[in-house]
DNA sequence: TTGACAAGTGTAAAAAATACGCGTATATTA
DNA sequence: TAATATACGCGTATTTTTTACACTTGTCAA
């Protein structure tokens, strides 16, 4: 039986999560300094290890929940990483995921049991990370922007609704790009992905704005 | 260390390929016929399990040569698959690949170590398969038509280049729709991804066709 | 009441996708 | 040798989508 070969004795799965949010324009990543070796004293992407008894999912928010006292975060499997010796200790294979929420609704723990810290990163200010947890970041940070345009994952941020001015500014910080404005708006709701609330948000000095929210649906795009 | 505790021991990966091909305009995947248990005499997709000194991709390509005798074989890492009870033997996360190859360009082992058959099923026409194989493979299948109008993917099936009608067929096949002659042949090299050889192969009775190659390059499709 | 600000809406032009007609090269048949 | 059937290549008109850009509107402050 497979269990007793010794090919394949002491391997295991890294769950590993990008948590992501927008800080007054500008993309961040939810980092945590590590507290013993392997990389003691490194940034890290968010993760640990799966447990036997536990889906990759739910073991994926245990892990969060650990490393920063984040619950209730949706999270997205994005991408695998492999290599044979991406972790010195023993054979790990790299689940990655990625999640958004909103850092002011959060108190992130800045010192947990294996943790000495914890800060979110400007996406183009990252440190060397433990780890192959740069290339994963990357790779998670491309995933997010496929994601903002087919669901709702940007939702956490905008938990009481949004206007259209303020998510295209969340658009425009994630994916780096400008919009016009008009044909933001118009793109936006075509892609099926929102809809207004019927209430209006109150400015200083400016015309009221009206409140939209994700809706259900999942917007597609095919080439054919 | 990690390496001790008893949370993380016996965990293994399982390495699975959806591999297919077109048979006369139909789209068919590659299964395997299991010698042992678990799941003894069931119809399986091609794998194994993950072995400590490989990389995933290398692993990968061994187990389709083992179970199958193919080499040399282009795979593209497509999803993963973690349920806690997926393998009634040990704890396994399974990684999920696609590949495609001519089915009349290769010989397919029909017993090896580990299988006692093997064999083309259209995609219509799956039998009940082992672990949760079934779900793999409709995942493989979607992530197929989503490959197939970025990559080459489907180039193995061509070594010799193709006539545009003749990959229109293997298009419609695989997506399971149809399209207008002239529309198909716009867009497709409006993609960037074919090139003309300059040659032109003869049928009979009809006016010759082109002889197309793909090149080097992939198409991308963003919604902003 | 008016000006500043930033929100909302509309429309013309360009580009892309779609529908469809016609000429052409080959093998077969008369 | 000429006529015919087949199906490949090319082109064009129409529709739809995307892009560029201008004006109107509601609120606060002066």
């Amino acid at each position: 039986m497979e269990v007793y070969n010794p090919l394949y004795k002491n391997q295991g799965v890294h769950l590993i999560c990008s948590i992501f949010t927008v800080d007054n324009g500008v993309t961040k990543v939810l980092l945590i300094k590590r507290k013993f070796e392997p990389y003691k004293g490194s940034w890290a992407l968010v993760g640990g290890a799966l447990y036997n008894n536990e889906d990759l999912l739910d073991g994926m928010h245990r892990e969060i929940f650990e490393k920063t006292g984040i619950k209730n975060i949706d999270i997205y499997f994005s991408n695998i990483f492999g290599k044979v010796d991406r972790s010195p200790v023993m054979r790990m294979v790299a689940t990655s995921f990625i999640g958004v929420i909103d850092h002011e609704k959060v108190s992130i723990l800045t010192e947990t049991l294996n943790t000495s810290n914890a800060a979110w990163f400007p996406i183009d200010k990252i440190p060397s990370l433990a780890y192959d947890h740069n290339e994963i970041l990357n790779d998670g940070l491309k995933f997010l922007k496929e994601k903002i345009v087919s669901t709702d994952i940007l939702k956490a941020l905008f938990p009481n609704g949004f206007t259209l001015p303020e998510i295209q500014k969340t658009y425009e910080s994630i994916l780096g790009i400008t919009f016009d404005r008009r044909n933001f708006r118009k793109k936006l709701l075509s892609l099926d992905l929102i809809e207004d609330t019927g209430k209006t948000k109150i400015f200083e000095g400016t015309k009221p704005a009206k409140i939209y929210r994700f809706n259900e649906k999942c917007a597609t795009k095919n080439v054919f």
